[in-house]
DNA sequence: ACCGCACCCTGAGCGC
DNA sequence: TGCGCTCAGGGTGCGG
């Protein structure tokens, strides 16, 4: 679900709920891969500390905390980090939504989704973590431990040069998509902001990574900053699941170009955007303005 | 090293 | 209503 200006969106607002508050209780459900730290640990190395910082590396966020330890979070498919208190309609399951009044916005009750909560030793809201498909992660890093997870990370997407963008694909057969979504490459491409920078590349996602030229890596590269930044602007994109944390929708699913609009005519040129399935991946682009 | 694919998990939405 | 199918902003790990 999230990429990563839904991620940067979610830093942003959760980092005044964490920064600078002292943890004061810690609730989890049960141990599964969720948790790359088991819940037992991590509720042990949580509870009494104060957390200091939050940074976000790729689509991973990483909460500085007071003994040096550092709490990895990652949001997978369908993570939602949020306060206490929040309402959306994002938050509850469809069966439940239809039931509702229109404009009706419970309050969110943890249910058997919620895998986190924090609580702190203030009167503040406590922080939230769901997580529908459990493909999100949790991890307690010790003092100076290293993550592989963030080792393996390449440049940030919105500091990717066309020229690393050149080198990277140089010699590569598969598909240019399929690069943009490797981690070790750009950290924080995800599914619908590739196929949108490669749309205002004018670079069709199916092409050879070795085929794509120098100026074509250069306008990916911008197109992706691009992409990226309207979208931080714009609240990220909410198209099913995501909600940011004090429980607002995104609006940039409003400005897609091509993802999940297949069929549809082309912004720019009219003809049918088309899908395929790209490394288990669904891709789309306009076959007019897409080389 | 690189590439494509199976898999992890849960739910929504569709056709029948 | 229910069944079976496909699809979904993620990443890892395997065999070829």
């Amino acid at each position: 679900m999230p990429e990563l200006p839904e991620v940067e969106v979610t830093r942003r607002q959760i980092a005044p709920l964490l920064v600078g508050r002292r943890v004061a209780r810690v609730h989890t459900s049960r141990p599964s891969y969720f948790f790359l730290t088991p819940p037992a640990r991590l509720r042990r190395g949580l509870e009494g500390r104060e957390l200091r910082s939050l940074e976000r590396a790729g689509k991973y966020l990483l909460a500085g905390i007071d003994d040096g330890s550092r709490l990895l979070l990652h949001l997978g498919m369908t993570g939602q980090l949020f306060a206490s208190g929040v309402a959306s309609v994002r938050l509850l399951a469809a069966s439940r939504r239809n039931a509702l009044a229109p404009e009706a916005q419970p309050a969110f009750r943890p249910d058997r989704h919620t895998h986190l909560r924090i609580e702190f030793a203030d009167t503040g809201p406590a922080v939230l973590f769901r997580d529908v498909r459990k493909f999100g992660k949790v991890q307690l890093l010790a003092p100076g431990e290293r993550s592989v997870r963030l080792d393996k990370l390449g440049t940030d997407a919105l500091a990717i040069s066309g020229a690393a963008l050149f080198e990277a694909t140089r010699g590569r057969s598969a598909a240019i998509k399929t690069l943009l979504l490797d981690q070790a490459i750009v950290a924080g491409t995800g599914n619908i902001y590739a196929d949108e920078a490669l749309f205002l590349a004018g670079v069709r996602p199916t092409r050879p990574a070795g085929r794509v030229t120098r100026a074509e890596c250069e306008r990916i590269a911008e197109a992706l900053r691009r992409v990226m930044l309207r979208s931080i602007e714009t609240g990220g994109s909410s198209i099913s699941d995501y909600v940011a944390p004090d429980g607002a929708d995104g609006a940039y699913q409003d400005e897609r170009h091509v993802y999940a609009r297949a069929g549809e005519p082309c912004l720019a040129c009219g003809r049918r955007i088309r899908r395929a399935v790209l490394g288990q991946r669904s891709t789309h682009w306009c076959p007019g303005c897409q080389r």
